[in-house]
RNA sequence: GUGGCUGUAGCUCAAUUGGUUAGAGCAUCAGAUUGUGGUUCUGAGGGUUGCGGGAUCGUUCCCCGUCAGCCACC
């Protein structure tokens, strides 16, 4: 499933591709998020335009709504929301954390009780991996326990062993299936618990290993400790990817340490919300000193936003709420993402990873857009 | 012209019928957002209470004058 095309010879920073049913794409991948069978405020086109070779759906919240039964009849999620390339779909163990108020746990699987109809749902691992199956996802994730920081040992211990055992069964409960199914480390900013869970799910033999519970909270070092330590024990020829990382320097220090596949929904968050990232750092685009700003976003950016609008002009469509507003701002930001992977996987190929790090992230804080 | 009502933050309105530093929503300004619960959250600035006088220890509140707006009647 992953072949490795070129290690930089002065970092862990690796070059590589990733080979599923719906087609292959380049790593390291950032992966923009559409939960809900979509990308907020973007077609597919304009997703693929801007560079996407994949995208990220879950689980949990598609079951949900509109449900796996609809998904079926459709032909699967890739026909149902017009995206023929690879999927990677979440299983809800993030719901776990972000819908903790709304969950019960319990050792052999999770009760929902639905945010949309207050209905519950128990949902098992098998069940999970069920439910992907039916919807043709590319590359799985089981169902894990994702906790919050801080968090003490035992409890990020006795989430870490929940963990494992689900992705036993869930291993179990894939076999057969033609998409690809990767293992979750946990162990919360345990060393020695992440060090345990990465050796045993190794031995378990996953497609890939994502890095789970990172970035709840804590500062972007312990992120980055844990994700050099984990990197460094998942075997040459498989993915590492760190879910839900990150902002644009997270990636760039990851990347650094080894990781492959990145999501997050900040380039669209974001994007709605009025902030733009770019070379020279983030805009908060409704800021007073953007009123009568000519200049595109960044200027440096081949985006259909920056070649065609102003600041002063997405200012103008954030303050009167215009929904073009959060459209065109969530373009810059995808393209914005997914031109940085590009960036970084070139750097790669010529062996410049680090001099390339050390100019983005110079620039990016220099704030020399702003 | 006569009578009545209303004037408080940029806007719409509060202020327990005279009592600490006149509040809120919206707007403005700034910040937050990491495997998405789709316009959210946090903070800040902003007042000669139309203006002038008076009574009172003390007034947005009571009294007088004046200005502005609205309504009714001549």
């Amino acid at each position: 499933m992953y072949t490795l095309i070129h290690q930089d010879k002065n970092s862990k920073a690796r070059l590589g591709k990733i080979t599923t049913a719906h087609g292959d794409f380049d790593t390291p991948a950032f992966m923009t998020v559409g939960t809900h069978a979509t990308v907020k405020g973007l077609t597919f086109q304009q997703v693929q335009d801007a560079g996407a070779q994949i995208v990220l759906s879950n689980a949990y919240h598609v079951f949900l709504r509109p449900g796996t039964e609809v998904i079926k009849k459709a032909g699967g999620l890739h026909k149902f929301m017009g995206w023929d390339k690879p999927i990677l779909t979440d299983s809800g163990g993030y719901q776990i954390f972000s819908l903790a108020l709304f969950r019960k746990l319990h050792d052999h699987g999770v009760e929902f009780k639905s945010h949309i109809d207050g209905l519950k749902h128990f949902l098992t691992p098998e069940d999970v991996i069920k439910i992907q199956e039916t919807l043709g996802s590319d590359i799985m994730m089981p169902l894990d326990e994702c906790v919050h920081y801080p968090c003490v040992k035992d409890q990020a211990k006795v989430a870490m062993e929940r963990t494992i055992e689900w992705a036993k069964i869930s291993k179990k409960a894939h076999q057969g299936n033609p998409g690809k199914l990767f293992g979750i480390i946990q162990g919360a900013t345990f060393e020695d618990l992440r060090l345990d869970c990465a050796k045993r799910l190794v031995d378990l033999d996953f497609d890939g290993y994502s890095i789970g519970g990172v970035s709840v909270g804590e500062s972007s070092n312990l992120i980055y400790n844990i994700l050099e330590l984990v990197a460094g024990v998942i075997p040459e020829n498989k993915p590492r990817y760190a879910m839900g990382i990150g902002y644009p320097f997270d990636i760039v220090e990851a990347v650094e340490r080894g990781v492959d596949m990145f999501d997050c929904v900040i380039p669209t968050r974001y994007g709605r919300n009025g902030t733009a990232f770019t070379s020279g750092g983030k805009i908060i685009i409704r800021n007073a000193a953007y009123t009568e700003d000519f200049k595109p976003l960044d200027p440096k950016c081949g985006c259909y936003t920056c070649k065609n609008f102003s600041r002063a002009y997405l200012r103008h469509l954030f303050n009167a709420k215009e929904m073009l507003g959060l459209i065109l701002l969530s373009l810059h930001n995808v393209y914005f993402f997914l031109d940085l992977m590009r960036q970084i996987r070139a750097a790669i190929k010529e062996d410049k990873f680090s001099q390339f790090k050390q100019m983005f992230l110079m620039n990016y804080n220099n704030q020399i857009c702003a």
